[in-house]
DNA sequence: CTTGCAATTTGGATCGATCCAAATTATCCG
DNA sequence: CGGATAATTTGGATCGATCCAAATTGCAAG
């Protein structure tokens, strides 16, 4: 109490036992009677006791330091906010708190940020990979075997679990759906090509195309950076081309919009003059007009999985690496042309 | 080095000096010579040396923990998830990290996190607070002598600093905009009217019909939550009514984007048939069509300039509260009418 | 009223870095 | 070269909790 802080020696010469003891109630351990648990805690409450948890992990494994690290590569999108938040609700569960950090797509701000969080005791990491990636950025994490979660980019190489979504069956059953519909001309719209999901999600939709009986044109497949702005000038040069699709799947729903954004700039009304199906199905595609059809991730959903994954490694003490695919769902809604629903009733 | 992890001792044994030599280039202290400093690096570079953080700040003030909590009432919104990355931006500049909880609201789980954030050492609390949070919330941090800087939302009787966006002046902007248009009924829509913020902006309102020389109308009034859904009924309650509003400003751009929806529903173009004003510009008011007129609040802005208000109160050592107002601006685009610009130039 | 055994409690030693006063080494100058 | 001064270096002591072996207490049986 001398500088203000109150130690566990305090509240032992307050309550009349020793530090051991009131260490053994910190920590809920049974050997300790009934009775003085309760005038310790009581004691604690009075004093105003903070417990100090860097003391306490100096004599522990960093396994117990009740904290993990998330890193991210784009906050501000949405589909990444909503990973942290499922996140968060599974750690905080679980009693850990979690140091969030962005990186914006930059390779040194994400190896700055994962030396700082090491320094900082993190009992374990899962990290959205900064574009660019590569297995040797977390070669000092699991070699001094520290739990690590990638999650929705894969890192090749690296030795680190990891939770992607089923980009490829998603993919095609976009396309199968636009194809069921009669399409014949199906275009693909947006992501960076020298990424690992896109490519996934290409094979997704040539898989499709082929299933469908319809033949690949290479000349259907327009990338671009997976924004709304870059969606709106991508279908501008689709619909430029002579033989013109009639419908398209998008990388995400960002490049959705924009493609909703190009065509009425054309004077063509989505979903009505087109056929669009997105991909994340983000809050807004429920909401938008038209309604997008989409294929549905639950990153919330996959930021609980996630956090669920490497809670079990941290608790299992060593870190087996697994691959975990999340399933993806077709939601469908007006974007390929109305279908009515009963009002209330939300789609499958 | 014994059981995998590496100490000063380590490295001062390694280098041929004392541990506490290492200290003090780990300190970046100019008292050590220049060459011993190399070799020391050196060695810890070899070594893979990790500091521990928490070891350290056992013996140092809570200041230098380099770690400040971050508590958003609700990470999903695009809003908040700014806020957080302006944070982040500054706090990574100056070495920290943060811890980033989101409490969905509750007030049960803020209170949590923010005993966890303490026991874990946080040096300064940035905190949007969750809808009835009370002075008595964050007493035990203001009287332990933490700086906490309150965003976006005031906590009413606590001694915290706060940094507010200008509410009353932005909605009052928004008013007067509509009102030089020729809109004599202009209608609030969306806030819940038990906040302060929900107060402000409505005092904004009403002193901007009043300069314009209109009569207040309670009837023009559409409380609702602020969200896109709500947003949509909003508007449908007022169409539904005698005397009609021309056009609205929003508590906020989602309600706004409801209005658009609720319109669209009557058949009614937003910007031709009802002239909209938001409020945060979100990225998608600049993507939309129309594209939103709205007071932007720059939320990154605001997290930037929270951050670094936090930083200067925990290396000024003493928490001064202060209360600081950012300034808000209206940005036209064609949501109350188009307005042709240059293609190329971006709106002031 | 012992003895034996289980139930509680306790005093160092310890984790990894920092701090401080004191020791050591280097440098300078008459 | 000697003594003073400056530049470096260093050995505990310390932060606040945990761990462990050992001590103490409680209680029932003999």
């Amino acid at each position: 109490m001398a500088n203000g802080r109150v130690t566990v020696i305090d509240i032992a010469k307050a309550a009349g036992v020793s530090k051991s003891t009131v260490s053994l109630v910190l920590q809920g351990s049974p050997l300790v009677n009934e009775g003085t648990r309760t005038k310790v805690n009581a004691v604690m409450r009075d004093l105003g006791y903070v417990y100090n948890r860097g003391a306490a992990n100096l004599r522990q494994s960093s396994a117990k330091s009740k904290i993990i690290g998330v890193v991210v590569n784009d906050l501000t999108n949405s589909f990444f906010a909503e990973l942290a938040v499922g996140i968060d609700l599974v750690v905080q569960d679980a009693g850990f708190v979690q140091f969030l950090a962005n990186t914006s797509e930059s390779l040194d701000r994400q190896t700055e940020v994962i030396a700082s969080m090491r320094e900082h005791g993190i009992s374990g990491l899962v990290v959205s990979p900064a574009r660019g990636s590569r297995a040797i950025d977390f070669k000092a994490l699991v070699s001094a075997g520290m739990p690590v979660v990638a999650v929705v980019r894969p890192v090749p190489g690296a030795k680190v679990s990891s939770l992607m979504s089923d980009n490829h069956t998603g993919m095609f059953a976009a396309v199968e759906h636009l194809a069921k519909l009669g399409h014949t001309r199906i275009a693909f719209f947006g992501g960076f090509e020298d990424t690992a999901i896109f490519q996934e999600r290409l094979a997704g939709y040539r898989d499709g195309i082929a299933a469908a009986g319809l033949g690949y044109d290479e000349g259907l497949v327009f990338a671009c950076a997976p924004s709304r702005a870059e969606g709106a000038k991508a279908v501008a040069r689709a619909m430029a081309a002579d033989d013109r699709p009639t419908g398209g799947v998008c990388f995400n729903d960002a490049v959705a919009f924009g493609v909703y954004d190009g065509l009425r700039a054309r004077r063509l009304e989505p979903g009505v003059d087109f056929a669009i199906v997105g991909f994340d199905d983000v809050i807004e595609a429920g909401t938008s007009v038209p309604a997008l059809t989409t294929i549905a991730v639950d990153p919330q959903g996959m930021g609980r999985r996630a956090a669920q994954l490497l809670l079990k490694q941290i608790n299992a003490g060593k870190a087996e690496a697994e691959a975990v695919v999340t399933p993806v769902r077709l939601v469908v809604r007006e974007s390929c042309g109305v279908n009515r629903m009963k009002p209330g009733r939300r789609s499958a």
